[in-house]
DNA sequence: CGACACGTTGATCGTGCTCAAAAAACGTGG
DNA sequence: CCACGTTTTTTGAGCACGATCAACGTGTCG
């Protein structure tokens, strides 16, 4: 099968073969991971850059009281943190929501490629772009949308990056998510999650049930949710004086 | 006086003089900005970095009902988005909260001082990793702090990044923010910042009155925030293994 | 079959919002 | 220097969104 991660690059850039050669050579020795395993943890020190391949992790901190506030979903194809080893510690962990398998590719290698590959190295700053525009919009999300608006557009989101990892062109959709995990990424608790998303289901929007997203219909769930997918920078960017031999 | 991005980033980086030197160059042709004035506009396809050398900005994105959230405060010293300029269209907006000055530095210039100086391009990387980290904990100040340690964890935060700007070690601070600026970062409303705000004030932690932060007990307000500095990555990595030459 | 994670529902409480208005600070021009 | 408009801060009263506490289903896996 194709590598998942210049399949997610190959969206932004255009590779030559030695490029896509490098790209394979970093993907090798997957490891199994099971639901739950920590890739890394808060506080120690990064040596390695964790690739998924198959299932969901998740990115997030402990408050001091205990509970956890999640960041950032990591589904396959994705990258922690492509150059995270340049800090002394992490601030934060990622574990994994599922099952499923990742590679971790070691510092050096990370380097060498960008070293190496001026492409891919911007496509990775592309990469690294678009998480940071997640980010913001997860801030402006929970600072800015109540519940219900507010599960709606994580609703969609993960329905349009789901598809692109997976064009199945389904309205049923790979998405192992508890109510517990949207209530720790939204601010919300698991209850209320509960609560607001049988409305969104019942009023046939979205729901998501044993793992999979069943999108009902998505145009009034991104008017539900205010939903503009640009923050997610799925366009490649036409040609241009400003980037070098554009 | 000295360039202020070289002084921020050689807090990470060793430069020799050719990287001073590249680095001074960037900096020519400041230009005065007025309070409000947009440094750039969602949609805008970007085509510069701006450095600002004085004056606080924002960047925020407007809600569909016209509200705004703010997801970062940059300071002096901050570049806006070092390869921003990857992307087709801005996903936010940028704008002065006080008067100030900015350089607004051409892509190009970017791209080369990056390709001929890699220990600048590692540390705006550094830089770039810290604002990500900021970020995330933006989202877990708001998702999971209620509004007294929120108020109290965005103090803390702005006492830290103003004193490393401009460490006169006073607990007397340029800090240009209205509670109406506060209340749009936090997801709060003006109203609530305002008497959450005094609580803080009556009890002797700190407080902002005119442009300037007042710090009264630095001790007691990270303990009522929760606040780790570690998200702010000050301390330089120790040579390793992992990063090339360490 | 038992254990445990996950989902569901009800009742009550409280943080923070809304609406409304006024006082204080600030900038600008006459 | 004062008059004026504008922005910012402050205060009050009432409401509602979402939290908390408690319990019970439901499913899944060892």
């Amino acid at each position: 099968m194709t590598n998942i991660l210049l399949h997610k690059l190959a969206r932004w850039a255009d590779f030559d073969d030695h490029d896509r050669a490098a790209l394979d050579r970093l993907v090798v020795s997957a490891r199994a991971v099971v639901r739950g395993e920590h890739l890394i943890r808060e506080g120690d020190r990064p040596t390695h850059v964790f690739l998924i391949l198959e299932g969901w992790a998740q990115r997030f901190k402990i408050l001091p009281e205990g509970s956890r506030q999640t960041v950032a979903f990591l589904m396959p194809g994705d990258l922690c943190d492509a150059h995270v080893f340049i800090l002394a510690k992490m601030d934060h962990s990622i574990a994994m929501m599922s099952p499923g398998s990742v590679v971790a590719i070691p510092a050096d290698d990370m380097l060498n490629i960008v070293e190496q590959h001026p492409r891919i190295a911007q496509a990775l700053w592309w990469a690294t772009l678009v998480d940071e525009g997640i980010l913001r919009e997860w801030l402006v999300n929970i600072g800015g949308r109540e519940a219900y608006a507010r599960i709606a557009h994580l609703f969609c989101e993960l329905y349009v990056r789901a598809n692109v990892v997976a064009p199945d062109g389904g309205a049923d959709l790979f998405m192992p998510l508890t109510q517990t995990d949207m209530a720790e990424a939204l601010g919300l608790t698991p209850i209320h999650i509960n609560r607001v998303a049988k409305v969104l289901k019942h009023e046939g929007l979205a729901y998501i049930e044993k793992g999979r997203m069943i999108m009902l219909d998505f145009e009034r769930l991104k008017n539900a949710a205010g939903f503009d997918p640009s923050y997610l920078h799925a366009v490649r960017r036409l040609p241009g004086r400003s980037l070098r031999d554009g």
